[in-house]
DNA sequence: ATGTGGATTTGAACATGTTCAACTTTCAGC
DNA sequence: GCTGAAAGTTGAACATGTTCAAATCCACAT
């Protein structure tokens, strides 16, 4: 069974050059292509230490997306300490989302294909994957709240959740786009971005009211619920 | 490389043979757990004529997949052809989807992940699943066709679209639901659909006008530009 | 210095999806 | 009924993720 954490200066040596090796190369030559194998042998261990500090191949894409969430964060910390406005602010955070992810684009298909398994320990909705979706909840919790934006305390709750799953769909699409500069894209981007400002705003309509209520109720009732 | 279609009926009976196994052992031991050589075995071939019929094991999945597609469709035939509410045809159509694969819920989780896989050819945003995705979604054309519901032609035109990537939500929320006889969903299930009728009915209100309109002309450009 | 126990490393062995070249069966045309 | 090409079948071989028992290393107490 592999361990979690090394123990010695020396572990500490072989799992980061083990990881530092593993992310190369699956930038390199995409996740599939990339053979527990050639890990080893271009971190110049042998196969078994591999599986000694990361129990599957799948572990190793969990620290890939850490890995890109702070590259994310450093890349948008700039804009969330100047920028007051939620639109400027949320429109950044995602561009800056696929910006990011760009040198993985060719990559991405797998990543997100196994990240999306149910079945999968690094399914983010319960697996071993959960702390680092916090994480990166948190982080549009902060786009939300440091924006000058007067969000209702009903939605404000459910807020950040929903801008995840949001990122979550913008970044499905964006692996799909194959056109230059992914530019098709960014378009989705603006003009999303746009239509959740304003649809928030909306939602303080008295007509809508009813529904409003009825949405964020689910919302969080599927949220709070043990399991599924 | 293997064929697509037997061409003796030697062949005929050896594809049908493959799949039944295939489809039985899905069911019983999981997708992961089904191995390829014991879907050969159990049919009475060897582990290469597997392969003559079906590129992968993916394929397979495929099949499945219009299985219980084929099963769904012929569960409401009934419901279609009786009743003329929308709530009630699409609660009753939602409803029949994991009514219908209750069986596989073991399976799901990976056959969901392998579908969903951009770089899996089963993928049905553009591999050689596109048409049986069309199938279903003109499935949903039909439920909302056949209603005595007033739909305008804008939100008409993408609706069906749009419902077969809500069942696939409702499909994913169903795969993590744990709760006893899968209530949960089926409450999720009756609130959701009810809350799309009225949201429909809702975005005809003269201040949605210009949101939806935007929406609708995001959705139609996503769908019609090639291309992600 | 030496022994000890845990941490680390190793590589062979295993399971399984996939490929392929050789072999066998089928069947349409004569 | 014969024949040859097309269709179907086979199983060995390969690649790769994973497991594991044995070997090695190392910090530290004695």
């Amino acid at each position: 069974m592999a361990i979690e954490v090394p123990k010695t200066r020396r572990g500490e040596t072989s799992r980061a050059a083990i990881l530092n090796a593993a992310l190369d190369l699956f930038q390199e030559r995409g996740y599939e292509a990339t053979t527990m194998r050639s890990i080893a042998e271009r971190t110049g261990v042998s196969l078994g230490s591999s599986y000694h500090y990361f129990p599957s191949k799948e572990h190793l894409v969990l620290e890939f997306y850490r890995h890109t969430h702070e590259l994310h964060a450093a890349a948008i910390a700039p804009l969330l300490s100047r920028e007051k406005d939620l639109a400027t602010r949320l429109r950044g955070t995602i561009r800056a989302v696929v910006v990011t992810c760009e040198p993985f684009h060719a990559v991405a298909g797998s990543i997100f294909s196994t990240v999306a398994n149910p079945a999968s320990p690094l399914n983010p909705f319960g697996g071993i994957a959960k702390p680092l979706r916090d994480e990166v909840v948190q982080l549009y919790a902060d786009v939300v709240s440091g924006s000058d934006a007067r969000i209702p305390a009903d939605i404000a709750e459910m807020l950040p959740l929903m801008l995840w799953l949001y990122q979550m769909g913008i970044l499905y699409f964006w692996i799909f786009d194959r056109s230059p500069g992914r530019l098709r894209t960014l378009e989705v981007i603006d003009e999303t971005t746009d239509l959740i400002v304003r649809l928030i705003s909306l939602a303080s309509l008295p007509v809508l009211r009813g529904s409003r209520k009825r949405i964020l109720g689910l919302i969080k009732d599927i949220v709070e619920r043990p399991q599924g």
